[in-house]
DNA sequence: AATGAATGAGTGTTCATTCAT
DNA sequence: TATGAATGAACACTCATTCAT
């Protein structure tokens, strides 16, 4: 019945949220706390009153506003989806997840820290596995099983799929690559599924 | 009497040289003129007898130990091989290259800043576009005029061809994933080019 | 109607309680009203609700904690037992109140700020003076006088006494010294008062 | 034969004296590095070019201003002295030695910190317990021993003698009690030692 | 060419104090 | 009375940069 105060979640809310965009424009060791505070419209002895340091600010950002649920929320009936259409719906689905303004924000955060900070690192990498590269090994390992795809490593058939999918919307947003920018998400899709399936996709005669 | 420059150049490389360690390690921020210092075996205050500015060592650095021949060591007789036979050894060639400590610790300088820094993104876009992507797409352009690679957008696949070796490169190195460490550059290379090959050959019967 | 007075002074109290238990383990720079307030069981802001000021606070709590009456509480007939009696009972009296935990923790508290407060220096000197060392010296005059003491500076001969006690309180209490812990009030005072009566030549009958 | 710089240890030496002149006054806490730069007439930043750390510096301090020689300097011959000049010639040379400046501010420094700082006050007992006391002590076993002084516990003894000195440092100093100031350092000493020599008690012949 | 002492601007952080509620 | 969010002025400390030597 009793819930944390509204303001107070207000505020610290407030405080993250201005931090996950000075962090993602300036990088974690660049943005300073007055910057921070600046953005949240407060002064900066006030984030002390709500986290312990910069850093727990920073890492309770990323839990806060980390995007785990990527995959998760993909209904458990397409499994039964014909490939194709299951690896259409699927990365046209994680591209719209993946380029909407709060992901790409995250990613700008946390990207430069993974390859500085071994924690990260660690826990991001646990992060993809488990979460997302476990998911699509099941998909490819239970579509190669059942003939509807070639036979292959599904491991790294996932890993691809992943690779390019990262590539194409690294250029776009952190390169800011307007040759790609011009695609809309739609063609990006078709793109890499096409080929991907057409590599996949078990031979007729 | 004049000192030789061949050993001023010589410090400037060691200084050089103990940056991108430095860097690669802690990041531009974090590092700092003492730790590169120490680095290079000599004191902070000489950097400024080679260098104007911290920053100015860094962006010197990075012309230096630039890799932006990557490609373009490859002979244009290459052109001429089947393209099975060409991207196999050109996919083996780049991860060699890339995957080589020199090249690893200057991914691990730029790719931080590059997110952070509108400069660098720009030029490295650049680079990526007019050395890389171009090369790759007159090959893909001509095989596919050719016929010997199904019709598509050549723009597209070089991307996609670069963008999955990259990404097997971070996670391998930026990520340390131990699932991937334990390929070798050769089984990495055959699982790309099957996967690439399969879909883009122009099916028999 | 009004708010009894005595749920006022209660609060008051149990804040300069805690300031006390704060003040002799911290000091007062290093005490801060985060900790008073929680050893209080309060916020830090109703502290000005009682107290101007964290100094203000501190000063309040030395009038209202300090044991001005020592020996005041001394009953007036005892100056007429022999002075050796007298001193005994004077010196155990004393021992037991200083090492009361109460006195301990004021001393705690006052000791470091008395070497650095030039206001609470001379307060403590003219408590010391006027109210200790006055009684002493009326005593030790009047015994010298009478004979039952040597005639000597009476003034002098208080100071040392006080100097003696206090020196194993301080090395006791302060200094946590094991090896005068280990003694009894009683044989501490025994020592004490030997000491000054008999001196440490030999008596030659 | 080389040395360190002169002119290191000069920086050295004046940051530590202006900490010293800064704490004595101050304290430790209240002190700040401005304070302490303004005194060695340096910019803050610099005391970290010498020193780890504002508490680095204190302990440094602390050690190179440590008076622990106090009652080592005393020649070993002493002991053979007759009690009576033992003691007036100890009493007076510590007094003296006590009551000069350095020393001065050196408890001043200290004395506030031991109280509040366990580290400090274990490393300090032990200085005291066998730098002066264990002296004293020696003295007077081998005096009681021989009978020229009356049995008694030697360490109770030199405790009180120690206790009696400081107490009059302390007034003198620390509290700055004018009566006292007014006496001259030989006669503290005389009545010093005729109290612990002959006692309050009167001598029947 | 090379040192390292020295500076000053800026960083994260603390905390007494205020005040709307 | 009582809270605790909020401030602002400090603080210890860092570091790129300068410069006399």
């Amino acid at each position: 019945m009793a819930r944390t105060p509204k303001v107070v979640e207000d505020r610290r809310e407030q405080i993250i949220d201005a931090a996950l965009h000075v962090f993602a424009q300036k990088g974690f060791t660049r943005a300073t706390n007055k910057d921070i505070a600046r953005e949240a419209g407060i002064t900066p002895g006030l984030i002390y009153h709500y986290f312990d340091s910069k850093e727990a600010l920073f890492m309770e950002m990323l839990e806060r506003r980390s995007p785990i649920s990527i995959v998760k929320a993909m209904p458990a009936e397409m499994f039964d989806l014909p490939a194709e259409d299951f690896l259409r719906t699927l990365v046209l689905h994680v591209l719209q997840l993946v380029e909407g303004e709060d992901f790409l924000l995250f990613i700008r955060t946390i990207a430069p820290e993974i390859i500085v900070n071994p924690t990260l690192s660690t826990l991001f990498r646990g992060l993809l596995q488990q979460q997302v590269l476990a998911f699509l090994h099941d998909f490819f390992a239970r579509k190669m099983a059942n003939g509807e795809l070639r036979a292959g490593n599904p491991e790294i058939a996932g890993q691809m799929l992943i690779g390019s999918v990262m590539s194409f919307v690294m250029r776009r947003h952190l390169l800011q690559d307007e040759t790609l920018l011009a695609l809309s998400q739609q063609e990006i899709t078709d793109s890499i599924v096409d080929m991907f399936l057409l590599g996949l996709k078990p031979r007729e005669q």
